[in-house]
DNA sequence: CGGGTAACAGAAACCGGTTTCAGCCGACCA
DNA sequence: TGGTCGGCTGAAACCGGTTTCTGTTACCCG
């Protein structure tokens, strides 16, 4: 009824009983009668009284909470990323703190910072320093996700290389395809570092020449509009092919493409990176790869949960969950079967 | 150097001083002598002491965080609306704990449970129940974002209803067009309820009926297109319109009715909400209303952070930020001379 | 040389919980 | 009737910091 910030003290002095009862009845440990346990009950129900956190923290050993790092927010994959890995905190009752470093000069700090309030942290590849991570590793358990920590701190990553090496594999060999060009920026992103790497090796082990550089845009819808305009503007010859580092980009050359009025796959092809929702409804749908994001942040979350429990080092060094291939319409294969872009 | 969870007493130990002298310190407060503070720098440095935060938070009376609710995580809306939240709260030193109730229904406990782990939360309008909201605010100054909260919670929300009205009218008067659509679903969300409300009333105000239920769907492009599968499947008339509850619904279904063939504006109209970034960029630009969700949550930070230094509620009732009607090519108004779709 | 003061260090209390430990009381049994 | 045991309760210690309050020392000045 009343207000608020009752502490067990107040409490029990208006339940005419000790601290202790009114810890083993908010509780429900111990043994208690039920007279004493009416009292407390009526006491606690009567002022609102809720335990505060940082006493029973204090008291625990343990903050009860998760930390999650990344760059910056953009796109379906990191809300897919916060969500599995918030999904999998709930159910064990801790809370999730994050933190978007941005490109902030004092991350580093920032993150050490989060090494005291939180049971252990993911942190994003490529977004803090090697020195910071190995630091915080000092403190709590940490997992990389998508990315490689330095030492032995355990990661979770999704198989890039494999992936897309099939994919160029597919574009240059099935397709016939020559002039691909990469949309991405892969410094600062282990997993754009990794897709641009694979995507040359393809080339090599081809025998093919491929793109000196990448088509260095970020990762946005809006930035593939842009990439599209670079490339399409009509300065340069136009590529027969845009591989991008993810969906999002993929999307925004997409529809730069179809506003100029040139037609996928026939007169250019797009693929991407991700294989978010909208991926297959789009028309042309669009040929990407399926990463597991919820299950990469959710087995990150997993990790740190158990290194938390039971002190010691997390025992795993890098899990890498598989990913596939997803060929649609945009690369030039044939539309599916069971029906045409929609649906 | 060495390892880490260090603690206060032990650090005084190993300096050879008291705890009192070791908190001074590491916090740069009071008088120490030089030699003092050498020996006590020595030893922090060594062992990379850090001050665990909860005994610091216990003992300021604060917990130096803020909490963040919403229902879900998708989209640029939400986004936004974090990093919003997120880079108020980092300056002023304080952590972000975030809770997607989606929903489950044990979220009402869980808000309740964060309420005593941080200085004040914002909650999405709409989040969780009215009851909750009421005893949250019992805990801890509480702020309803995009939204209104019961009794005298103050909220923060973008103005809906001026430009959704604006927008209508422009639609049925200037355009003159009818058989217009509303895609959202009212229910759960305030923001959409306000807008469907406002959509019809435009409609009542020049004396035109409106239609009698929206196409409800969720927020996500890929209901957009969902929406545009049902609306132009060929079953019923087409409308001449299709009003969505926001950009990314829009988006949805402007690539369905390209992906069927048909011209935008010419055939069918589309306009959004929110006014993302890639709406300028998408051919035919949408035509939107732009809202401000950056600031509509940095604002709610700071009235959480101002009521949390001083005790006391927040004053302000609720605040509207203003919101602006953005006319672009799928409303079928002339592209600006500028130049083209793209750019 | 005595007294006052400023600078500095440390013991102890405190923040809000949990948990251990000791003690009280009633019941049961010999 | 006395001893033991089990159930229940509360005082006190503890978690890891900060802060107050009390000394102690050295220095300056008359």
């Amino acid at each position: 009824m009343s207000n608020s910030r009752m502490t067990v003290r107040e409490i029990a002095k208006l339940a005419g009983v000790s601290v202790a009862t009114v810890s083993r009845v908010s509780n429900g440990t111990g043994q208690v009668s039920e007279e004493m346990r009416r009292r407390v009950l009526d006491a606690i129900e009567k002022h609102g009284y809720r335990p505060d956190h940082l006493g029973r923290a204090l008291a625990a050993g343990r903050h009860g909470a998760l930390g999650l790092v990344f760059p910056g927010l953009s796109g379906p994959y990191f809300t897919e990323l916060i969500q599995g890995f918030e999904s999998e905190a709930v159910p064990s009752r801790a809370s999730v703190h994050i933190l978007c470093t941005h490109l902030r000069s004092d991350s580093d700090d920032q993150v050490l910072e989060m090494g005291r309030r939180v049971d252990g942290v993911a942190v994003m590849g490529g977004t803090i320093s090697d020195e910071a991570l190995l630091r915080l590793a000092k403190l709590v358990p940490v997992v990389v996700v998508a990315g490689e920590g330095p030492g032995d701190i355990p990661s979770v990553r999704a198989d890039n290389v494999g992936s897309m090496l099939a994919l160029t594999r597919h574009l240059l060999a099935d397709h016939d395809l020559r002039d691909l060009v990469f949309v991405g920026t892969p410094a600062g992103s282990p997993d754009v570092s990794e897709r641009w790497a694979a995507f040359r090796r393809a080339h090599h082990d081809l025998g093919i020449e491929p793109p000196a550089e990448p088509v260095a845009v970020s990762m946005q819808q809006a930035d593939g509009v842009l990439a599209a305009d670079q490339l399409l503007g009509g300065e340069t010859p136009r590529p027969a092919g845009v591989v991008c580092a993810n969906d999002e980009t993929a999307l925004g050359v997409l529809v730069g493409a179809l506003g100029r009025g040139l037609r996928v796959p026939q007169d250019l092809i797009i693929t991407g990176f991700d294989d978010v929702p909208v991926a297959a409804l789009v028309a042309p749908a669009l040929t990407t790869v399926r990463q597991p994001v919820r299950e990469l942040a959710a087995e990150a979350a997993r990790l740190i949960l158990r290194a938390a429990g039971q002190p010691g080092d997390i025992p795993g060094g890098g899990l890498v969950l598989p990913t596939e291939l997803v060929l649609r319409r945009s690369c030039g294969c044939p539309a599916p079967p069971t029906g045409g872009t929609g649906r």
